[in-house]
DNA sequence: TAGCTTATTGTCCAACTGACAACAAGATGA
DNA sequence: TCATCTTGTTGTCAGTTGGACAATAAGCTA
């Protein structure tokens, strides 16, 4: 295959230097979705080979011969982004035979869910090759990333309503109508304050910081944090997440 | 990779003569769940080769290079079982760099659901070497198929609870005991009765066959059959299937 | 026909949900 | 200073659902 044909665009000297170490036949491809103001977003590179002019494409790249598969996916998020501790999980496979050109590639996707405060891209990929597009408005994409992208929102809002994963597009520390907000961005959808609030708190997964907002003009709203250990204890004796 | 250690040791000759024509480092496992006396159970193959005498297999094979991942599964599946058309869904991608011997192997595992009345092993492979067994008794398997299959088991009971697929395992006409049955193996659970009746009836995703149960020693049930067009209307006006 | 097994319908009550009213807490500006 | 605005937070109420279980129906066997 020739290298300007590598998934996701990540000319990184580093991932062209190993090319020869690599199973030929299998990428990753990474879905990031990130929350910008009550949008929700999705991590992108533009494709700079000739033959994609102006396509955007999901970042991704080669799984290394010696490397399992979920350490391919945060490596490659990790030389881009410079996250590490993200949340990422497998997604599906893609294998359509015609899917890539001239050689067949079956690429593994994986979806990470990364908060704002985190992020940071890493220097030498400039603005321009990277950014955030909303889910409501994307580019046209390479291959069959549309595909992969549609599958994965199908998933993601089921899983955010099914196990407590949306927090990882919060903050540490965050209001009720921050964590409403990011459902209705997901579910595309307009929810009751008072009722999301009181399901919410009967789950007794959050645990309260005793702090408040800072610098809102009206009341500020107390801030919570998702208590992983009270999910861990009640997820064993049956309970089950559900929004 | 040496012949005998084909993946899920489907030792046909077909795949064997097209071993060249395949992608060396992807095979496909199959997860077979099907229902046997309220006795949820898997279909294993028994592994031929000398390293790994006595031990058992998914059935599973390679992926030819201009076939669809999809399209793999299907074949293998119905080399061995002589069954088409049935449920199929894409599992999750096993790759850890250890998994298989020798060679680095990442495997695409499917999960299918089949009814006893679609079911008939194909003639050329003994009895002796492919059998049903229940997942509540497994015997030692081969490589990493025993995590394949405990993901296969966490996805299986949580789909059946969130999508209407349980009834590929049941005959086209079945009883509401039947199918609660079903539920209470594959969940490990008791249901009440009236009350599993009562909620699904209220789903209105049943037709009645204006039958009833034949043979049986009390009053027959009544039979109904799944209905699909309905489902497929409710799930566009917001319907959401639950158990 | 009595007795057994399973099918099917019905009842009761507690818990949950959606819609929405009401009140509280700051911040802003006349 | 005080009315006003915005958002936070608590409360109410009626309709729905879900679990527990009683009661009745239907068909077989002895």
């Amino acid at each position: 295959m020739p290298n300007n044909h590598i998934p996701g665009s990540q000319h990184s000297p580093n991932a062209l230097s190993l090319a020869e170490n690599v199973i030929k036949a299998l990428s990753i491809d990474n879905l990031v979705f990130g929350l910008d103001n009550d949008d929700l977003k999705i991590l992108l590179v533009r494709q700079t080979d000739p033959l994609h002019q102006g396509k955007w494409a999901l970042p991704g790249g080669w799984i290394r011969y010696d490397e399992n598969l979920r350490d391919a996916a945060y490596r490659l998020l990790e030389e881009l982004t410079g996250v590490r501790d993200l949340f990422l999980e497998q997604l599906k496979t893609f294998g359509r035979v015609d899917r890539f050109p001239s050689e067949r590639v079956v690429t593994i996707a994986y979806y990470a869910l990364v908060s704002a405060d985190k992020f940071s891209l890493v220097a030498g990929q400039s603005a321009a090759d990277v950014s955030w597009q909303s889910v409501n408005n994307l580019p046209e994409l390479v291959y069959d990333h549309a595909e992969i992208i549609e599958h994965g929102l199908k998933v993601l809002r089921h899983q955010v309503c099914h196990q407590p994963i949306g927090f990882n597009l919060l903050p540490e520390k965050f209001t009720l109508l921050q964590l409403q907000a990011l459902y209705e961005a997901i579910l595309n959808t307009t929810l009751d304050k008072p009722n999301f609030r009181r399901k919410i708190m009967k789950m007794n997964l959050l645990s309260p910081c005793n702090e408040k907002q800072q610098g809102v003009p009206h009341r500020a709203a107390s801030l919570y944090r998702f208590d992983a250990e009270a999910y861990k204890h009640l997820s064993e004796s049956g309970f089950a997440f559900e929004i």
